[in-house]
DNA sequence: GTCGAGTAGGTTTTT
DNA sequence: CCTACTCGAC
């Protein structure tokens, strides 16, 4: 099947970003400009010019990127030549290399991956044994300082406070000892194999001669180090696609200097602009242009709407947060009833998750449906982590973390003390306590309870992996099959207070299992499973396109995506921009934030911000964003709560008052 | 070893 | 205001 798209229905600059397959490319796409159509046309080119469709490597930031970018190009080449190119996140491709060559640098092949709970979990422990029980340094600002020193090579002895460096060195030997490695660990030791290993280099770049970075915004410095390290090649065939403007990743170390600074690290590329955008109508792209201008430094863009004219762009002033969710509840209610929009038109975008609930509970009061996308990670649920520790269990019963998760869950009479003391077995005989747990003299110094009850954990376990990988049964059925036989349901479910709490939980782990089971059914091995699985860190595809209603988002989960219209609430000094962005210096990244929030609009914008805010149940006062100020007057639209109510109780009227100010704006 | 009540402390964004 | 964790009683 020859590919599907033509270079007729493509503008010239999307044309010529097609065109250019050699050498180093950078694609500066402004938002809405048709981006992931110009990335996939290109791939979709290269299959025409008779590149092995094998040798194509894609690589995005989010899993959510990279299933969007594979479905779009299976919906252009062959379906042999899409299975055939690799398409995934930075931190996948990393397991990848890790899997196959992390052994050259001294780890064991079955390693596994901790997630945040995990490594939260392990910094707890270790605070204790160093600080003593009256600490106060939360795990999680040590882990964000580790993970920051991890992504700018700065060797973790070096890190700036001696106690934070204490325990760096002690987490990464607990990593090391666990044969445990943690998502930066990913891209730094997947580095450190090319880097080291000229033939594990050598081989890669030979895999993937052509090279597409998604997000290229978002990168930091170690991954770029690592593109250098995959496309080291005198050709450079790699092209990175991406737009500073929209770079809201600083906090996680990504470098907009990748992108301000490109020709540094690959000589002479050829850069190409997209700045015809398809999206907004011209108010709401004049609004957003008028913003990101007071940025400094940036790759000067000007982005122009092919849509002319456009609704004002709304400026709403609310007496308080109360009134805010319901007047905007109210306003999507009659406007989905006068003007025949479906719920999944409107969106409601925030700075802060905990800006949603004033917003969802307005909208269950009037039985509105609506979405919430990414709020509480599916993989963060208790069950879900116990059934795959379990699973990573039975994969490789030495991984501490997830035995020590699940030795007393359920209740097995194995406790706190018990558990203890096979750790520190551990730790002195230079074992895994799973190691321990088989050793006759550790069980030895048990009473006899605890014993038996080690004896039959050691039984379910090494059975279950037995099942597997000897008697060649299905990994979905055999991990069932043990789930039912601990009576894992019933112990969580009388855990439950509600009956919709138990319905989740059982819910949650039939998912885990059913998705093992479709993973096995095509034929990737358990391994493959929970490495995706440790990857995945929000619910999957499927529920995001299938659930309806309004949808509400934060700023930083709402990139990528587009609603006819757009509510963007809570411009406060403060929220946006964030009281602890401007303690930090980055009030150019909330600024990027902003304007990512309003480029999302297709149609209508409205922006709010209160006078008041109940915060602990207390009444504060509120001061309206210094960003607003900075918007161009042109197609705005100041007014308040009072006026909007006071003016158009119905929704005819409101269209009317609307419609004239517009008329009085456009022939003004 | 488990459960309940009481209290302290807390809100940025996420692969 | 809400939660998540500690500490006391079974």
């Amino acid at each position: 099947m020859a590919s599907s798209f033509s270079f007729d229905s493509l503008n010239k600059a999307q044309r010529e970003a097609v065109g250019a397959l050699d050498g180093p490319v950078m694609l500066l796409a402004g938002a809405g400009t048709g981006k992931t159509r110009t990335v996939t046309c290109r791939i979709a080119h290269m299959l025409e010019k008779k590149i092995e469709a094998s040798e194509i490597l894609a690589v995005t930031f989010t899993n959510k990127a990279a299933s969007e970018m594979r479905e779009r190009i299976s919906g252009m080449v062959s379906k042999k030549a899409a299975e055939a190119m690799t398409v995934c996140t930075f931190h996948s491709l990393c397991v990848r290399i890790l899997r196959g060559g992390i052994d050259r640098i001294g780890y064991k092949k079955n390693f596994s991956i901790c997630s945040h709970g995990d490594q939260v979990g392990m910094m707890k422990q270790l605070l204790v044994r160093k600080g003593g029980s009256d600490e106060k340094v939360k795990p999680d600002t040590v882990l964000s300082e580790i993970s920051k020193a991890k992504n700018k090579g700065i060797d973790l002895q070096d890190m700036k406070d001696d106690y934070f460096a204490s325990l760096a060195v002690a987490y990464n030997n607990e990593l090391r000892a666990q044969n445990a490695v943690d998502f930066d660990d990913l891209l730094l030791l997947a580095e450190k194999v090319l880097r080291e290993h000229s033939d594990v280099r050598e081989m890669f770049r030979q895999r993937f001669t052509r090279v597409t970075v998604d997000e290229f915004q978002d990168t930091n410095s170690l991954q770029m180090q690592l593109l250098q390290q995959l496309v080291g090649g005198p050709n450079y065939h790699v092209c990175v696609v991406g737009d500073d403007d929209q770079s809201i990743y600083g906090w996680r170390g990504a470098e907009v200097a990748n992108i301000l600074q490109f020709e540094k690290f690959f000589p002479n590329p050829k850069v190409i602009r997209l700045e015809e955008n398809y999206r907004s109508t011209h108010a709401v792209l004049h609004t957003a242009n008028s913003l990101i201008r007071h940025n400094l430094g940036r790759r000067e863009k000007i982005l122009r709407s092919t849509r002319a004219g456009g609704d004002p762009v709304r400026i709403v002033a609310m007496p308080g947060d109360d009134q805010e969710a319901e007047f905007i509840a109210e306003e999507i209610m009659s406007e989905k009833g006068a003007v025949g929009r479906e719920w999944e038109d409107f969106a409601i975008l925030f700075r802060t998750n905990g800006q949603s609930r004033k917003l969802e509970l307005a909208f269950r009061e009037r039985k509105m449906p609506y979405r919430m996308v990414g709020a509480q990670s599916f993989y963060d649920r208790r069950e879900v982590r116990d059934v795959l520790a379990y699973a990573q269990l039975i994969a490789s019963p030495e991984a501490d973390v997830p035995l020590l998760r699940v030795l007393n869950a359920p209740n097995r009479g194995i406790g706190q003390a018990t558990a203890v003391l096979a750790t520190e077995w551990s730790r002195t005989h230079h074992q895994s306590v799973w190691q321990a747990l088989c050793d006759p003299f550790f069980t030895a110094e048990l009473g006899s309870k605890s014993a038996n009850a080690i004896q039959d954990f050691v039984a379910l376990i090494a059975g279950a992996k037995n099942r597997i990988e000897i008697a060649k049964e299905n990994p979905a059925d055999v991990l069932h099959g043990l789930i039912k036989e601990i009576e894992y349901i019933p112990w969580i479910e009388r855990g439950c207070k509600t009956d919709n709490e138990r319905q989740q939980r059982g819910e949650g782990i039939h998912s885990v299992i059913d998705s093992l089971r479709k993973s096995c059914e095509k034929g990737k091995s358990l391994q493959k499973f929970l490495d995706a699985s440790a990857l995945a860190s929000e619910k999957e595809d499927e529920d995001l396109e299938k659930k309806q209603g309004v949808t509400l988002i934060t700023l930083h989960a709402s990139k990528g995506l587009e609603f006819p219209i757009v509510f963007l609430v809570g411009l406060e000094e403060g929220f946006l921009p964030h009281t602890r962005s401007i303690a930090e210096g980055t009030k150019d990244e909330e600024r990027r934030l902003l304007y990512v929030g309003i480029t999302r609009a297709q149609d209508q914008l409205t922006m709010t911000y209160c006078a008041t805010r109940i915060k602990w149940g207390q009444e504060t006062g509120c001061q309206p964003s210094s960003f607003i100020g900075e918007l161009d007057d042109e197609y705005l639209l100041h007014t308040t709560y009072d006026e909007i109510l006071g003016a158009a109780p119905s929704t005819d009227e409101l269209d009317n008052f609307f419609g004239n100010l517009k008329g009085m704006l456009d022939g003004g």
